[in-house]
DNA sequence: ACCTGAACACCGTTCAAGT
DNA sequence: ACCTGAACACCGTTCAAGT
């Protein structure tokens, strides 16, 4: 298969070249994968299967913070694997999406990290206002800001340690409340 | 003129749907704006003076933090104008977009939060390990989340919240580094 | 049964012709 | 000088015809 076009053009890499390279006929290519989520689908799979094993894995490791650490890593580089994945993963995520071909993958990467989260949570190193949806979302940012705007070697590593560091339970983590003013009006 | 379009469809809205709406002809709408980003840089002029204006007011204010706080928020809320700005942003902050329409009101835009960032880093308020370009793409990817998946009222705020806890200096920021073993291999 | 690619639709972009 | 919309290009999607 052909999943070349994707890495090398992004997920809206033309669906005929696609065909073309991998010598079947457009038709073809459609039975096979009815939507463009469809073939996005069956090539994060793999992607997929990885991040649910690696999930066990480290839901058995020491440090609950430390495995969720690495798993939601895992996550960013997984989202950041051809452009324009990490937004159809937070559509997917979310229902916003007009196809439901990947709301069974997304639904295995929540369960993976949602464990690692509960853990972490029960141990008391998540704050306790930030919701499992928050995280995923926020992790897939990160692979969405690499995308859009790739700016320097560290980058990933710094705003995920961030974000690690915004959803860790601090223990004089009182202050930095978002401001009240401007909550989104009526409009 | 008929910014209607991107507001309810996203900035990929249908050109000639729009010129059609606004009354002309497509070609007169090209003639005006060469590009679609030359488009969108009309429809985002007043927001940026008003984010410019609003920089310069929180200049004065007593907290760095919460002036930074302030204007972050209404970054967001700029950048959540219409569905697709957000990418657009950080492209355009990066250099990465196409066409250089958006460049100008872009470094206006960074102008006048690098001002208040480096207020309070010299406050010693902001951590010294996050550029000013990792703090405008973070808020620019808050908006982004809430584009893709909204999921409930107090998100933006809750996120908010989360990106300017992780930014800000606190006596016990020591732990939650980055997880080292996995950094990006030269694959 | 499966594959093919012509055909249609949609939208962006240009440009010759009209005023 | 300015405007118009037909014309072309590109890509997604379907489906009648071929094997």
């Amino acid at each position: 298969v052909a999943l070349d076009a994707f890495v090398e053009q992004g997920i809206g890499a033309p669906l005929d070249e696609i065909a073309r390279r991998a010598g079947v006929g457009i038709g073809t290519l459609y039975r096979h994968f009815p939507t463009r989520e469809a073939l996005v689908d069956a090539l994060i799979r793999d992607g997929v299967d990885e991040l649910c094993h690696k999930g066990d894995e480290l839901a058995g490791s020491a440090d609950p913070m430390d495995a969720l650490a690495a798993w939601l890593r895992a996550l960013v580089d997984h989202a950041a694997r051809f452009r324009g994945l990490a937004a159809s993963i937070v559509a997917a995520g979310c229902g916003t999406d007009h196809d439901q071909a990947l709301a069974d993958s997304c639904a295995r990467v929540n369960g993976a990290g949602g464990a690692l989260m509960a853990r972490a949570r029960e141990a008391g190193q998540l704050r306790p206002d930030v919701d499992d949806a928050d995280i995923i979302d926020l992790a897939a940012s990160i692979a969405w800001i690499t995308d859009h705007a790739p700016r320097d070697e560290g980058q990933t590593d710094r705003l995920l340690g961030l974000v690690l560091d915004a959803i860790t339970t601090h223990p004089s983590a009182a202050g930095a409340a978002p401001p009240a003013d401007r909550s989104s009006a009526p409009e």
